[in-house]
DNA sequence: CTGAAAGCGCTAACAC
DNA sequence: GTGTTAGCGCTTTCAG
């Protein structure tokens, strides 16, 4: 492939010529800069931006780190930040660290050495010194880092909404099915949220907590059996309410019209099983993470702390 | 960041002997080897890697374009291109098309101005040309473009399985719905092997035919009463399966006992619903066109069409 | 308005 | 075994 010094050569220039022509300067002559285009059009010629970077120690490149692709909610993430970039002239390297926060590590560090100019981070956090000490501007979605700028939806009123959703809904005893994410996630306040406003409802709340992981599968076969009278239910995530809603439903015993169901995050499949869940904007937190994160590349100050709205999406599950 | 200059000095050596060390050159003596080891990890110095390439021409980056992050087929299989890069110590850099061909083609030059070693495509693609005259490494998933590698599943066996399911779950009368990819897509011989299979059983099929679009609603409320007598639903593809499942189920006046269904991908939401489906190795297709294009980059042969093989899973909507 | 030249961080001959 | 040096393709002073 051409490069500048090909350019310069075919158009009788220098190649500082061919460069100002590339970035716009200012103090070009029209008619030169009409002769270098065409030669730069004509054998598709484009910039090395590796060879720029070197130069300029930009690379308009940002690294986003997700534990996994194939999860719903990380999946509509990487394709709101994919689209971000793509907006802000920007590219995407993606690194998926199976939720190990060894990989993890790797990733950061094989960023650092592509010289990314940013990192976009939703991953698992047990340390914030890896990152917070990363001379490289990073945002972190959905989980809060010391000293990291984060954004995350209001999780706290998700489980207030549910909580509310199935109180409307008529329910007089209800089960919280709740995995345990770390302390460090925002997450944890969805059960706070809930379990408050049940109180402040009077409706009485059971809790099981399952363990965490996408990729795990921990049977619900007993719920029905273990908690005989209970006619609602909240799951923290989509993907659980999914799986109870089934297992409910193959149980045989029980209908739709047995039980109300409130899931989190507002996913797809959600949708497809019509039930009723807190949704986040993903799509938002996606972009936001994006702008801020430029903002921040640019050297200007961005907020420590943004929580964006969720909001109840009524279907079938709550009655409508 | 520290560089090679750094290190050099602070090792006492020159930044050749540095270089060396970093990539295991053999000529160096094992005590030169530890001091400036050592010295590398402390600040944890990492390579340039932008200066690297520019030095070997190699820049362990790949592309991965897909028309979408957040469609589960291209969500899995982005996950097992990332895990694949990973573990051959590439990085990827993620570009979704909107399934826009006009920005499809402004991905491929910005990645090669990124200079990626090489382009794993998924998307669509009208022409052959942008991608065959590059000078660049291409291999193709899920389809064919000329002169270019592409891996698939068995799409042809797949409508036969299709068929076969149907027939033994003692359907007699079957409805098909697909959506019209273009010609050059692999996925046309769904159809096709569907029906040829159909025939040679003798079972009586109908088609329904509709538009090509992962966030396209086509509404399926009409399919009863439009096809009244029909006991067997083939789709090409599980989002279809699901969308049409629900349909008659929502009817209320169908039950799950009074139709069979299969679907095509074998993705998650079908097994969420216990649909039958044909199974793509979407996994294997990833890690497979991550081996071969890192092949190709290696100047190696590999073989310009592959064909994987698909599965049957039996669920509840084929009498399992 | 344009050109010459230095240098970004690294590798790879080529010397010693 | 180790150091010196010339670029890789670009941007950017500094002259003119």
């Amino acid at each position: 492939m051409a490069n500048m010094k090909d350019v310069a050569k075919a158009a009788g220039v220098s190649v500082s010529t061919v460069s100002r022509v590339m970035n716009n300067h200012p103090a070009i002559s029209e008619k030169t800069r009409k002769r270098v285009t065409a030669i730069m059009e004509e054998p598709d010629f484009r910039p090395n931006e590796m060879a720029r970077y070197l130069q300029t120690g930009r690379s308009h490149i940002i690294g986003l780190v997700i534990p996994f692709a194939d999860h719903p909610f990380f999946s509509m993430l990487t394709a709101a930040v994919s689209k971000a970039c793509k907006q802000n002239g920007y590219r995407l390297m993606l690194c998926t660290s199976e939720d190990d926060t060894g990989v993890e590590q790797e990733m950061i560090s094989m960023l650092r050495s592509n010289k990314v100019d940013g990192i976009l981070i939703a991953s698992r956090s047990e340390h914030a010194e890896p990152y917070a000490d990363l001379e490289l501007p990073v945002v972190s979605i959905e989980r809060s880092i010391d000293r990291i700028p984060s954004i995350s939806c209001d999780n706290h009123l998700g489980g207030v909404l549910a909580a509310q959703a199935l109180k409307n809904a008529g329910c007089t005893k209800v089960l919280m099915i709740a995995d345990s994410p770390r302390l460090d996630h925002p997450a944890v306040q969805r059960p706070q949220g809930f379990l408050e406003e049940c109180e402040r409802l009077a409706l009485p709340c059971q809790v099981h907590k399952i363990p965490e992981g996408f990729h795990s599968t921990v049977d619900f076969a007993e719920i029905p059996t273990q908690y005989p009278d209970v006619d609602g239910y909240f799951t923290t995530s989509d993907v659980l309410a999914v799986r109870l809603f089934k297992t409910l439903l193959n149980n045989g015993k029980i209908s739709p019209r047995d039980f109300k169901l409130v899931g989190f995050d507002g996913m797809d499949i959600s949708r497809y099983f019509d039930i009723s869940t807190i949704a986040q904007p993903i799509r938002e937190m996606g972009e936001l993470g994006v702008e801020f994160l430029l903002r921040r590349i640019e050297g200007q100050l961005i907020p420590s702390r943004t929580i964006l709205p969720v909001r109840l999406i009524e279907r079938s599950t709550t009655g409508k």
